[in-house]
DNA sequence: AATGGAAACAACCGCAGATGG
DNA sequence: CCCATCTGCGGTTGTTTCCAT
């Protein structure tokens, strides 16, 4: 697991993006299409790195993003998702559609962030690092938002048994079919540990989207599990958003076929309250 | 009109998981 | 299994814009 030293090169630009860099990157990447970053500079004839390309496309140039004048809901929705999931921008974005990750943390960080703070009721949850440093280290942490571990290495010691092991993409095939329109692309583990309030998931999911994966949850936890809600495709990734004429997907449980979720459906115990 | 601080936004950077040779 | 590389996430920093004085 080697760094990427993209940063550090010499002799590239830094900074802000000309239109003309835009230009360039918009087309070659709607000429050839998205992924080898490393490579786009070079082809594409930019004087960036293939990280930085990556970046400006998908937070800012791919289409369908928006940008600005988050709504009333949108800032509901966000200020909800980050009650329950703490810092988890992607996974948050995911169910704002056309947001990115970095709009949604920087509206976080400039606005929302400062509410919360003058409007303290209870106290907040500790951030989520990514970098396995935050106290959530265990699924079962009793700190107000138990089963929310990072991303990081303790975070990945939880293992769901259905899924073990596989890979992003495959570890969404495994509750997604492969005829399923749901991007494979994504990466929006979201933990929920087993003393995750079906309340909160309620309130944010949707009563059936969020029995269903409580349901999942509670089987789970009978056998000493934790669920990873990647298989659900939780917070549809931004890349799968939209269907190629343009009209958004539906963003949750609709596209999936719920026949291969019939393994989670041994017990009707989990309804919202 | 000038200026200094705050707010907002864009981009950088480091880390870590996934993957393939 | 090991290692290099790719990709993605989230924290942080730099820059620009806005606004009050």
């Amino acid at each position: 697991m080697g760094r990427n030293p993209c940063f550090s090169n010499d002799g590239l630009n830094k900074g802000a993006w000309t239109t003309m860099e835009d230009k360039i990157l918009s087309s070659y990447i709607q000429a050839h299409g998205e992924g080898k970053w490393r490579d786009i500079p070079k082809l594409a004839g930019l004087k960036r790195c293939g990280k930085s390309c990556r970046m400006r496309w998908l937070k800012y140039l791919k289409p369908g993003i928006k940008r600005g004048n988050i709504s009333q809901d949108e800032e509901d929705l966000i200020v909800r998702m980050h009650d329950l999931l703490g810092n988890k921008w992607s996974l948050i974005a995911g169910r704002l559609p056309g947001r990115t990750d970095n709009e949604i943390k920087n509206y976080w960080n400039t606005r929302l962030g400062k509410k919360a703070k003058q409007s303290v009721h209870s106290p907040p949850p500790p951030p989520l690092s990514s970098k396995g440093k935050s106290a959530l280290g265990s699924p079962l942490s009793t700190n107000g938002y138990q089963g929310l571990p990072s991303s990081g290495p303790a975070a990945n010691k939880v293992v769901q048994p259905q899924l073990a092991g596989r890979t992003r993409e495959t570890k969404l095939d495994a509750a997604t079919p492969a005829t399923s329109n749901l991007d494979t692309d994504v990466n929006r583990d979201f933990w929920v540990g087993p003393s995750t309030p079906i309340g909160s998931i309620c309130e944010i999911l949707g009563d059936s989207e969020a029995s269903t994966i409580h349901h999942g949850i509670t089987h789970d936890v009978q056998q000493n599990q934790s669920w990873d809600l990647d298989a659900f495709n939780f917070g549809n990734g931004a890349d799968g958003r939209f269907h190629e004429d343009g009209g958004e997907k539906g963003n949750y449980l609709e596209d999936l076929d719920i026949d291969s979720l019939t393994f989670l459906f041994d017990s009707d115990l989990w309804t919202c309250p």
